[in-house]
DNA sequence: GTATTATTAGAGTATATACTCTAGGCAGTC
DNA sequence: GACTGCCTAGAGTATATACTCTAATAATAC
């Protein structure tokens, strides 16, 4: 593998374990025992290293999202997008942890995952569009789709946030994906009131499928 | 007013400005006019500094969210409570913005903010259930009940850091105490399907007292 | 007034961080 | 073997950051 790549996984790697706040440059060489100035050689600066990596996480989110046009949305297209976004989400699980830094730091940066978020709602927004035509859900006016696609968006993007500050500091290993899917179960509880008749039962239990294994998923501890 | 409290106030401001990452002690400082050996009597670290602080928000946000027991809700309080929950997050913004960081660098915090959420989380809750003996929502069972007011939470909470994302870096004044309560518009768009025929129409014109006056909350700008 | 305590200034420090610069190695090519 | 282009090492630097230390000043108590 070359260095270039080496440097963008190690990033990645490092930065999901630690946060990006906490891994500087050289830490990233240290861990490839390579120097600071071959990470250089490869990278005008950290900013760069980030943007990178968001290029791929980009990427992988649009090429699941990708909505097919020629026929009706199924189920199993339903569930394969929920496990999918989080998969990605957990993959570089860095990135909305300090993304207003990030975004703050690297103008790109932030045009583009403006764009990006953009996207992300548009093919949510098309996806309960689709579901509806499936008859999976009833038909929504537009109005009410867009500002609930807004809130699908918000809670996907934010539920791991959450799971961190309900954890205790001392628990190990602690965050998984097992865990980070149950968010899958937040999303689906948005779409509880609006399931038709004929698919309410296959998808409450779907959703079932996902609850949290702890009575409160905040686990109280104390 | 005392240099203690002076200090907290700077800091609070300048947080809630720049971002706490981008704030140092020094500044904090410099700020005041002060010099850092006396910043530094007051208080120990930066850490102490943005405790006190959470303590404050804290406070805050339990006084607003003290449900009253002996009496129905009516759509009056609802509204204080929405209203009052995005100003305190107004006041305190800088706090949710570098949240994983501080719960990482203060077990205390960490600890509290923890204790803090459940009650928050207990609070929504039980403003849910008093709204259904109100008859303004349906009877929802337990399960779903802690389930949206997750759901909720998750909006409140992360309105702003979306809103952030979505301006351009270059727009000035970019964040106003309006276009965050549009973020109660999103709250209120979880409720629309539970509402009760006999309140529909009042809290959808409460509703539509929010709502964003752009097409697209996102502002597509280009 | 004097003793005591609370506050403040301001220079200073150890450490970290992002990043640079120079010198050289190594692979291929003629 | 010498030239060229890509890659790498590693010492080094400017700046920042959180925080300390000492001495002086104000406030208060008696």
């Amino acid at each position: 593998m070359k260095t270039r790549d080496k440097i963008l996984l190690a990033s990645l790697e490092l930065f999901n374990e630690r946060g990006e706040r906490n891994v500087t440059t050289n830490h990233i060489a240290a861990h490839l025992a390579i120097s600071p100035g071959n990470l250089y050689y490869h990278f005008r600066n950290k900013s760069d290293i980030i943007y990178e990596i968001f290029l791929e996480y980009e990427k992988l989110v649009d090429y699941y999202l990708d909505i097919p046009r020629d026929r009706p949305l199924t189920l199993e297209d339903l569930t394969f997008y929920l496990e999918s976004v989080f998969d990605g989400l957990w993959s570089y699980r860095f990135f909305h942890r300090d993304l207003e830094y990030l975004l703050d730091s690297d103008p790109r940066l932030r045009k583009d995952y403006r764009e990006f978020t953009n996207r992300c709602l548009a093919a949510i927004s098309q996806i309960f569009e689709k579901m509806s035509e499936a008859g999976i859900i009833e038909p929504q006016p537009e109005d009410l789709r867009s500002a609930m696609s807004l809130n699908v968006w918000l809670v996907i993007t934010n539920w791991m946030a959450f799971l961190k500050t309900a954890h205790a500091a001392d628990e190990p290993a602690s965050l998984s994906l097992t865990e980070l899917k149950q968010g899958i179960y937040q999303v689906l509880t948005l779409e509880i009131p609006y399931l038709t008749p004929g698919y309410r039962e296959q998808v409450m239990a779907l959703r079932e499928k996902y609850r949290p294994s702890l009575p409160e998923p905040t686990g109280t501890g104390v």
